[in-house]
RNA sequence: GCGCCGUUAGCUCAGCUGGAUAGAGCGUUGGUCUACGGAACCAAAGGCCAGGAGUUCGAAUCUCUUACGGCGCGCCA
């Protein structure tokens, strides 16, 4: 039940609606204060009294009852203690019957939303880069569906562009089919890297480069062979990472699939009189919105990212008539994103107002940015398989005897590569450290599967536990552990609005917290009686349930063991 | 130069739409248990919330400004 609702209305302030109290309610910083508290500053004004008469006079016409225990005016504060026991009863009630779907929602409608994620550049190898927006959309992907809307998961492949001139340039001098074959995209990265280092001291390359590029979009056939078969060789190398991680596309359409698909657009933008010359190129003046100009076509005609940006939101509004289409991509391209929003808004779609950038910060290492180019990058494969090498290493010294150790280990080896890029703000900048990622200790997913561990091994041990009641008097451990597993849905919710898988992760650590906590101090296989021990097992289990669906939507498995 | 973002404990970060004494983890120091899994728990030390001004009953949170850092500003994506 909702308790700021009920408070509210079991409230008289004249003038005041029980809509507006329950908006001010709010939760003490220390629960011996209370459960819940009003603050009466806000009201001092519409009721022309101070907030201390406020608390007081409101205070005198509350009547306690079964589910609001006592209320207390205090500085201003009047401050709510609900009846524990009865609020802990529901949540349990609640978490314990709606299992796996407890937290989830219809209030999606079904409606769709398109999460543009991940988005690999053909030839070039997942780096830890890439981990962000993969991870972030993979999650965004898993809360929307939870929450009742049909997410699409759209993989914009990097398809197109001259660095494939480039490429096919360097196969053609100095590449070899067995090796490429062999090596897969590990090949082609080299390749590419030895083609800009050559390219230093030979810049007719570049010419050379954009005629094999040119021959790509004619359709030669020896050319376009040779790319398909690049793209095939990645998409085979980074299929690997997307089943280490669980993570689904819905659509591979790229670049490429536009190319044929900017026409329509850039003539509708002439009809309209959005277009106008500049310096030879063709582009959208956005000076009335304070923004340099969108560039639609270059001088010699080719189209350009934001040409192609649109068309693919247009073809993506036309296809699956998309009630949010959201784009996981880093903060720097902030203004691209920007203008060719604008754009669509001034060529009249209604929906522009639907497409959201969901930006997030950058990442460097510690000796400074990263560039395929230059050489100097960590892959995300090599990232993960140390994860799981070192988990497997502590699984084998702590649990020696356990069946599927390397089940175990990748778990919790992906885990925490999953957690610690999901753990912050996502506009934070990250400054990558194998230090960080292969620490397990402190707020990481591995404490949180730990606990799950934990709470598995005493459920285990219990066997079948009959009915329980909820003690009249309940420990501050019990209670706190029950408020944080409540708070879960509604978490849900806000990480959905802000699009913040961050505000999940932070939960599951602070609700295991509170479960080591309560495991410490109240024993529960042990208690001294045999409801107390039932109740204990029930809060147990909904501490489990609550984790394993939270770090579902991770991404993130619970092994039973570990 | 202009624009966007960031700045909170030694380090990495939370802090809900302005509310009561600013919180975690790591690290440091010292503890807990005959243990339902010690990959745990507790405690101590550690803060001019980058600086300044304002808004009001009240500001880490809102506004302005300065400093520092990151990113971006026409034919790359």
């Amino acid at each position: 039940m909702d308790y700021k609702k009920y408070i509210a209305e079991r409230l008289h302030a004249e003038g005041v609606s029980a809509e507006e109290l329950a908006a001010l309610i709010v939760c003490p910083p220390d629960p011996a204060m209370g459960d819940y508290a009003l603050p009466c500053f806000k009201l001092a004004k519409t009721l022309r009294k101070s907030p201390v008469a406020i608390a007081e006079s409101l205070c005198a016409d509350f009547t306690a009852d079964e589910v609001i225990g006592k209320a207390e005016a205090v500085n201003g504060y009047l401050n709510f203690t609900v009846n524990r026991t009865g609020m802990v009863g529901d949540i349990l009630k609640k978490v314990l019957s709606e299992g796996a779907r407890y937290g989830a929602s219809d209030m999606g409608g079904g409606r769709v939303v398109c999460i543009d994620y991940s988005s690999v550049n053909i030839a070039k190898r997942f780096h830890i880069g890439h981990l962000s927006t993969t991870v972030l959309g993979a999650a965004i992907y898993r809360i929307m569906n939870f929450l009742g809307y049909k997410a699409v998961g759209i993989n914009h492949l990097g398809d197109y562009g001259t660095q494939f001139g480039k490429l096919i340039s360097a196969y053609k001098l100095w590449g070899d089919r067995e090796e490429v074959e062999k090596q897969g995209v590990s090949a082609l990265n080299e390749l590419y890297v030895r083609w800009h280092k050559e390219a230093e001291t030979h810049p007719e390359m570049e010419d050379e480069a954009r005629a094999y590029f040119k021959k790509i979009e004619e359709k030669d056939p020896e050319c376009l062979a040779l790319f398909d078969w690049f793209k095939e060789l990645t998409l085979k190398d980074v299929a690997r990472i997307y089943e280490l991680l669980d993570v689904r596309f819905d659509s591979y359409a790229g670049e490429s699939f536009y190319s044929d698909k900017m026409a329509p657009v850039v003539e509708e933008l002439r009809e309209k009189g959005l277009l106008k010359e500049s310096q030879g190129a063709q582009i959208v003046d956005l000076e009335a919105y304070d923004m340099p100009p969108c560039i639609i076509l270059k001088k010699d005609g080719s189209s350009l990212y934001a040409t192609r940006d649109m068309a693919a939101a247009i073809y993506r509004k036309n296809t699956y008539d998309f009630y949010k289409c959201l784009y996981v991509v880093a903060y720097q391209q902030n203004l691209h994103f920007k203008q060719f929003f604008k754009v669509l808004e001034l060529m009249g779609k209604p929906w522009a107002k639907d497409l959201v950038h969901v930006a997030y910060g950058m990442v460097s290492l510690e000796e400074g940015a990263m560039s395929t180019r230059k050489g100097n990058v960590v892959f995300l494969e090599d990232v993960i398989d140390k994860c799981i090498e070192k988990a497997y290493a502590i699984v084998s010294e702590k649990n020696p005897d356990l069946e599927n150790k390397e089940e175990v280990a990748k778990k919790v080896g992906v885990g925490a590569v999953i957690f610690g890029a999901l753990y912050n703000s996502k506009i934070k900048d990250i400054v990558f450290s194998y230090d960080k990622v292969l620490n397990f200790e402190g707020e990481t997913s591995v404490y949180v599967q730990y606990t799950c561990a934990r709470a598995n091994s005493v459920l285990q041990k219990a066997g079948d536990a009959a009915g329980y009641a909820v003690p009249a008097s309940l420990t501050a451990e019990e209670f706190d552990l029950a408020r944080a597993l409540d708070a879960f849905p509604e978490t849900v919710l806000s990480a959905a609005e802000k699009y913040e898988p961050c505000l999940i992760s932070r939960l599951c650590v602070d609700i295991a917290q509170k479960f080591n906590k309560f495991y410490f101090n109240c024993k529960i296989l042990t208690a001294e009686r045999e409801e107390l021990k039932n109740f204990r097992l029930a809060l147990t289990k909904a501490t489990l349930q609550t984790l394993t669906n939270a770090l579902s939507l991770l991404g993130i498995g619970v092994p039973e063991k570990m």
